[in-house]
RNA sequence: GCCCGAGUGGCGAAAUGGCAGACGCAUCGGACUUAAAAUCCGAAGACGGGUCACUCCGUCGUGUGGGUUCGAGUCCCACCUCGGGCACCA
């Protein structure tokens, strides 16, 4: 314990340790690495998963070991810090956890370049990184730290994957990719809107190849139902992923083809217009266009355009501002409502992966319909009616999307649109040729990477039995070290002999193992369960654990995982939940995705901080500098947490002095401070300048805890810490003040040290014994605020006339409406105001304000 | 095009419909110092006025234009700019 507080120091007499402890600065060179290290010798954020006690479970999204971090990522695990710290003292059993999501491109390419194994890399990176977070004064319980690249961490990524393939949610099937010179496979999450790679930011082009998927798809209505549940989640991450599943209702419809017979159906939301069909639109891709063409008369043409549209990159061909084109297939269609033929037509503004990859087109009702008709002069048919300005198909220049009355329709005619719409379906469906459908966006997750630094998949290729998934006693399947990376023959694990031969765990022939490996992302799906169990070797994790610490009760971290991370997660657990190994069907509580730190690059305008740009603020030289609780301070002071932040190198100055000035009080006034120990205040005994100072204290108790708990306002928090603090100077307590004076001096000090300890922990910590009490300051109680602390003998009143700010009178606190108008009435700057003037109507807000109306 | 979010001093920002600019940065003035740094005290939205001076007074002011209200940064309507998501999704 000796080694922790200072009354080492203090033996060798007051006046020593005040001239030595006073010195410019604080020493927090010394104070931050001796708090760490009595943290670590007492596991202080050790967490007994065991326990009964209230638990939360605070956890900050784990990195990828890139190397080194800048202040940016920081500011992710200081408010998962704070935030942890905070619940310790309000009496949680708070489990914290950290680790890496170790498994990655960066490390296979720095192994091309430099040589150096992905395995020594990562785990290189791993030691800095953690070096980086513990000065920080960041604590977690390392007990559990994981790495998605340990074997015994991937052998349960790879047991995820077989339970997936087990229930029918894994399959392999042949079907155009993203596909990235560089990362290889993509899902469609990594795509950006502009179709370049979410990571590199090459194009991204399609290919056909033959890849593993996880059908989301299956559970895309229950991702997006449950959305609901996830009230603690932002609005804005709740919406992203509502529109990347992408619900929309209508109805399939079966139209056939007129020539042959085949089915051709469609998905529609608008089957109100079904009878403004003029014609039928499929995309290239089709496969029906396969069995129709061969020897038709239109074969050569047909031909010709997919074949061109097939050079065309998918990212392209979708931009809105590409020309619609197409050709004549030589077929029609059949609707099945009217009976009549429509020409069937090939183009490039249908898409094949998206409902039927087949549109019935109605130009007279749909905007996209109509330029092509236009175009190729292909009929327009109006079906709905424009109520205020009636329509004919011959002088329409845009197609008519709004509601109408149906005309030309058979049966719905006079009908409102949207009325008949159900009626419309239910029709088709009784006759058997339509259905009520709901139709997703969102596709099926293709997880396989032709990448040797990820987890293998763990299935055998046997000659006589198919795709054999290893027996879940051999995993895991374990990444051989011995590979050549500076092969350029695609993926180094296809090239190792030594893994690929094998032989099947069915028939005992030879066979061949996959050497595709696991997206990252499926890793980082399910790492916050195995932080309840991380050394189990017999099961992923412990049921009954997981059943007590999950789900997650605050999770923090970017946005930019919204509909990738977050929407992986959450369908990992529902699936995990319908296997019966979890008990909840979503993962995370409450979500918070902060903002990210900017700064201004050489050209002068705002970036995000990254290498590329050249704007990263190390934290290495600022808490070299300044100390971990600066820097931790700024991180937070420096804007709402939520919303993007520039980062000013000057603004560290403001949380550096107040630390200083913090630290000066303590040690100014550190005989009377502990001379005042055994005084508690008493309200009874106060004065009123101290009085006044109690109530700034307690005020500043409830805003400070009201600001952690309702939107992580820290900025907040701390701006109302200052506050007491210059408070407090504006006191000027010495020896010679009255004892409750120097009563409420030290309370105001020590909560203010409370108050403050989860953002500035070294300090509180030193501060804490210095003030006289046991090291340790996450074990003592949150302040609590008293209400009698919060009363005031009167009030200050607002005296306004017409809205406008004219006087403003104390009076005493409770004083009655009647009292206050009088008051205001009586009020000299109001008379002068009110010359000439009657007074209309008088608004009092008890305590606070009183508005005249006047004129 | 659709759906979110933001717009407040020189800067970062703060404000349950009730004193706009708390807190902090930068700036300026003063004290301390041989000097500087640090620290401490003080000033400061803009424009105009008043006084020897201090206290002071007026007008304007939260992207723009309307509206509701005794009172609007805050609520409503329309628009502008920036950021994010979705988008030939049938």
């Amino acid at each position: 314990m000796a080694c922790v507080c200072s009354r080492t120091r203090k033996a060798a007499g007051k006046a020593a340790v005040a001239g030595d402890r006073m010195q410019e600065k604080y020493p927090f060179y010394e104070i931050e690495p001796k708090w760490q290290a009595w943290w670590d010798a007492q596991q202080a954020f050790a967490c007994d998963t065991r326990t009964t006690q209230p638990k939360f479970y605070c956890l900050t999204m784990f990195p990828y070991p890139s190397g080194s971090m800048h202040v940016g990522h920081g500011r992710n695990y200081i408010m998962g810090d704070v935030l942890a710290r905070y619940k310790k003292m309000r009496g949680f059993h708070v489990l914290a956890p950290m680790g890496w999501d170790a498994f990655g491109l960066p490390a296979e390419n720095a192994a091309k370049k430099n040589g150096t194994h992905p395995k020594s890399y990562t785990y290189g990176n791993i030691a800095h990184m953690k070096e980086q977070i513990r000065s920080w004064g960041v604590g977690y319980d390392w007990r559990r730290e994981i790495a998605t690249c340990h074997p015994d961490y991937y052998r349960w990524t790879q047991w995820i994957f077989l339970q997936f393939l087990k229930m029918g949610l894994a399959y392999r099937r042949e079907a155009p990719v993203n596909w990235c010179e560089l990362c290889t496979t993509l899902a469609n999450e990594e795509v950006t809107a502009e179709g370049t790679c979410d990571r590199c930011g090459r194009p991204v082009a399609k290919r056909n190849l033959k890849q593993w998927f996880f059908k989301i798809t299956a559970y895309a209505p229950r991702l997006l139902d449950d959305l609901s549940q996830l009230q603690a989640w932002p609005e804005k991450v709740r919406q992203m992923q509502a529109n990347w599943i992408g619900r929309s209702e209508g109805a399939r419809v079966q139209f056939t083809i007129t020539e042959t017979g085949d089915p051709c159906p469609v998905f529609t939301t608008r089957p109100d217009t079904i009878y403004g069909v003029t014609f039928m639109a499929i995309a290239p891709e089709h496969p029906l266009l396969q069995k129709l063409l061969p020897g038709s008369a239109q074969e050569a043409d047909v031909r010709a355009f997919i074949e061109r549209q097939a050079l065309i990159p998918a990212a392209e061909r979708a931009a809105d501002a590409t020309a619609k084109e197409g050709v004549f297939s030589g077929f029609h269609v059949t609707n099945p409502y009217t009976g009549g033929a429509v020409p069937l037509w090939v183009t490039n503004y249908v898409l094949m992966d998206y409902g039927t990859g087949a549109v019935m087109a109605v130009p007279a009702h749909d905007q996209r319909d109509f330029a092509f008709a236009r175009k190729y002069q292909l009929p327009v048919r109006v079906v709905i009616q424009n109520p205020e300005a009636p329509l004919t198909a011959d002088d329409m220049a845009a197609a008519f999307e709004d509601n109408g009355t149906m005309i030309d329709s058979d049966q719905f005619n006079g009908r409102p649109n949207r009325e008949a719409l159900r009626d419309i379906i239910q029709h088709g469906q009784d006759q058997q040729f339509a259905a009520f459908t709901t139709n997703y966006r969102i596709r099926d997750w293709l997880i396989s990477r032709q990448r040797y630094w990820g987890a293998p998949i763990p299935v055998i290729h046997c000659p006589q039995c198919g795709i054999v998934p290893v027996p879940e006693d051999q995993l895991p399947v374990l990444l051989p070290d011995d590979v050549d990376f500076q092969s350029e023959r695609g993926n180094p694990l296809a090239n190792h002999d030594g893994f690929r031969h094998t032989t099947c765990p069915t028939c005992g022939g030879a066979a061949e193992r996959e050497t595709d490996t696991l997206a990252q992302w499926l890793c980082s799906c399910w790492y916050f369960l195995r932080y309840v169990n991380p050394r189990d070797n017999t099961q992923p994790f412990d049921k009954a654990d997981v059943a007590h610490w999950l789900p997650v009760d605050q999770y923090i971290g970017g946005v930019e995982h919204a509909v990738l991370h977050l929407l992986y997660s959450r369908f990992v657990v529902k699936v995990l939940h319908d296997a019966g190994w979890c008990r909840y069907a979503e993962p995370f509580t409450a979500l918070f995705t902060q903002g990210m730190i900017c700064k201004r690059a050489d050209d002068g305008k705002l970036y995000k901080m990254s290498k590329s740009k050249g704007n990263t603020v190390s934290p290495d030289e600022l808490i070299a500098n300044y100390g971990a609780d600066t820097l931790r301070l700024y991180t937070l002071f420096i804007g709402p947490p939520e919303m993007d932040a520039e980062w000013q190198d000057a603004g560290i100055q403001g949380p550096y002095r107040f630390l200083n000035r913090l630290w000066r009080r303590v040690w100014e006034t550190h005989d009377l401070l502990r001379a005042a120990a055994g005084t508690p205040p008493v309200l009874a005994h106060m004065a009123r300048p101290e009085r006044d100072l109690y109530r700034k204290l307690h005020q500043t108790i409830q805003s400070v805890t009201d600001a952690i708990e309702n939107g992580f306002r820290f900025n907040t928090a701390i701006a109302q810490a200052m506050e007491l603090l210059n408070a407090l100077d504006d006191l000027k307590v010495t020896e010679a003040s009255s004892a409750p004076a120097k009563a409420v001096y030290r309370a105001t000090l020590e909560n203010l040290v409370l108050l403050l300890s989860p953002f500035v922990p070294h300090m509180a910590e030193e501060l804490w014994v210095e003030m006289g009490h046991q090291p340790g300051v996450m074990q003592a109680p949150w302040p609590t605020c008293e209400q009698a602390a919060l009363a005031a003998d009167t009030v200050e009143v607002v005296l306004q006339i017409n809205g406008k700010v004219r006087g403003k009178i104390e009076l005493p606190a409770g004083v009655s409406r009647e009292e206050m108008e009088q008051s205001a009435l009586a009020n000299p700057q109001v008379q002068k105001h009110l010359a000439g003037l009657t007074v209309k109507k008088v608004i009092v807000v008890p305590g606070k304000l009183v508005n005249l109306a006047a004129g």
